[in-house]
DNA sequence: TTGTACGCGTTATCAG
DNA sequence: CTGATAACGCGTACAA
């Protein structure tokens, strides 16, 4: 087991000082066309990297990207994720990613772990558990510390920081509207509990949509459920039990695992899909197009977030000292995709 | 914005000497109880942190793990990493991630970047086109540099490492044997071919099933397909004319895409599952469960891959210096899952 | 009990 | 043209 090549062992393999032969790979006027290339073959010859960590050290700098994020097992962190990295692979970034498993303990520790200097800035999704603390510390303070941070779609408005976002209001709304389109009246929602941000937004959305149609907004049509990203089977009883008692024509759901518990209730209740009950759900993964019926869909565009994201980070890294501090918010758009779920046109 | 705290600062703030101070916050009882407090007291309350990269530069370990993957839009990826990032946490180590997009010169500079300095060891699972063009001196050459690699589920025998991998082949024989006990007979199998390690070994497997009943093997029951973990559209014509051109009772794919879209294609062609046709899939994602009908399943484990993987890593990465060196293969196993494709018994 | 010196691998500055 | 030196932040052996 050879230990790695560094400019001090190839300095004393060819005898110069460590300064020349860092000139020479770097291609310094300083050195003579000889000794240049003497060093460079042989450092080519026995593949000399220079060592990253070093380079970090020195620079104050690692050129890595933090993410955090409340889990991996899900389409949408999962696009965003891949968005992340393309960008900062064309920026010559790295990326380090952590799970905070909807852990408001877990967040903090991974933030302050990465803040020790792995990391040059951070992109940010809050867990659950955080925004249901209501406790951002852990972000204000990387903020304070210099360290500059892009939250995406799990946000909170006061931290000041760039911030990437789905149009979560105008996306329901689109959904909506398209069910109202197609002739449905009796709408319901199946949503999560406000304190989580693109619930209460995309609930919104539900509302203005139905009101801009001259719908009247039946509070007993909208479900508030404390999950975001799974189905247990307490939330799944409690979706089998609002579409039992109540008498609707159409569902929209704030996400996929919602509309595909709903489906399923929705047909052990002997309703049809989309003949009796139509369904729209924002969504991210692959089921609702493999589902029969196939589930028409808000799509957010979670790899061009990602994209975005990193993008405005690296923008703040980039940037020269002086600079004064601006924060911006993007918009990503949403689309409606439609499918068998909506086919149905009713009365 | 402040600068970060370092040693050399809290050393000048209280008028001591930085190594004084690395000391008392090491607990070291060569400091005196008095300035000890002081200083600890100090760097509390203006939240000194040591800076990582130094401490990595120093000990030469960066107690970071490099994951080499071909995608991360893919829940069996997505599970490995989850375990690979538990056991991670557990032993205080950091995650890495990058993605080959299943390209043979990404991954090759993905390895070289991370093996810069910035990674203790490596778990790598190959990309498709590494396979298929069978150079693998990347990953030879940061063993030999003394990098500790460990190779998960789409691997290559003749690297010297550690490496996890499901039984493929007994997960196929589980999976056709459950076809074969529910009555069927003409088995299809939809597969890869064969420089694809796991798509060779699931054939083998679904052989090896057909020859214990005494079924006779058909040739032409076995599509080999170029793609892994998509299904374009070339590939679902391909299936389409598969399922057209045979008399089949059951199909038995090695992934769930296959799985899927054989569904609506048997479904288009009039026939029904499960009561014509019998599926049973090798998957890892959440279609399975939720489309109706849905599909049995031999189930990966992905999360107990990962972390196992990270397991011998972490071992190898904190063995003495002078241990005998000593690869290990560990198989994770799989399981059979029944649900409503495989419900219907042929005579 | 405290401080000095050194090294981890690199680059930049300055001296020769 | 080449080399010595300092610095990035830390920990530790050794000296005071």
């Amino acid at each position: 087991m050879k230990r790695k090549l560094t400019l001090k062992l190839i300095a004393k393999e060819l005898d110069v000082s460590i300064s020349t032969v860092s000139k020479a790979l770097r291609d310094s006027a300083e050195i003579s066309e000889d000794t240049r290339q003497k060093i460079k073959a042989f450092a080519k010859l026995y593949n000399y990297k220079p060592n990253n960590i070093a380079l970090s050290l020195k620079n104050r700098k690692t050129r890595t990207i933090g993410i955090i994020i409340p889990q991996i097992v899900h389409h949408f962190f999962t696009k965003v994720i891949k968005g992340i990295e393309q960008m900062a692979r064309e920026h010559n970034y790295n990326v380090i990613i952590t799970l905070s498993n909807n852990d408001f303990d877990k967040e903090v520790l991974n933030m302050e772990l990465l803040a020790n200097g792995s990391t040059d800035g951070f992109i940010v999704s809050l867990a659950n558990e955080t925004l249901h603390k209501d406790d951002f510390r852990h972000v204000t303070e990387a903020i304070d510390q210099g360290m500059p941070v892009v939250m995406f779609d799990r946000i909170v408005d006061e931290i000041p920081c760039d911030k990437v976002l789905i149009d979560d209001r105008e996306g329901a709304k689109m959904g909506v509207r398209h069910l109202l389109k197609t002739g449905c009246r009796k709408i319901a929602i199946i949503t999560t509990k406000d304190y989580v941000t693109i619930g209460k937004l995309r609930t919104k959305g539900y509302i203005e949509a139905l009101e801009s149609y001259g719908v009247r907004v039946q509070k007993e049509l909208i479900l508030k459920l404390d999950n975001i990203d799974r189905c247990d089977d307490e939330c799944s009883a409690k979706i089998k039990h609002f579409l039992k008692d109540n008498d609707i024509d159409a569902v929209f759901t704030v996400n996929e695992m919602f509309a595909v518990t709903a489906a399923r209730h929705l047909n052990a209740l002997g309703k049809n899909v989309p003949t009796d009950v139509s369904i729209v759900s924002f969504s991210d993964g692959e089921l609702s197009k493999h589902l029969i019926p196939s589930l028409s869909t808000v799509s957010q565009h979670g790899e061009l977030m990602g994209r975005k994201a990193a993008e405005l980070l690296i923008n703040k890294l980039e940037r020269p000292e002086d600079e004064v501090e601006e924060y911006t918010t993007a918009y990503i758009d949403t689309t409606l995709i439609e499918r068998e779920s909506t086919k149905k046109i009713k009365n």
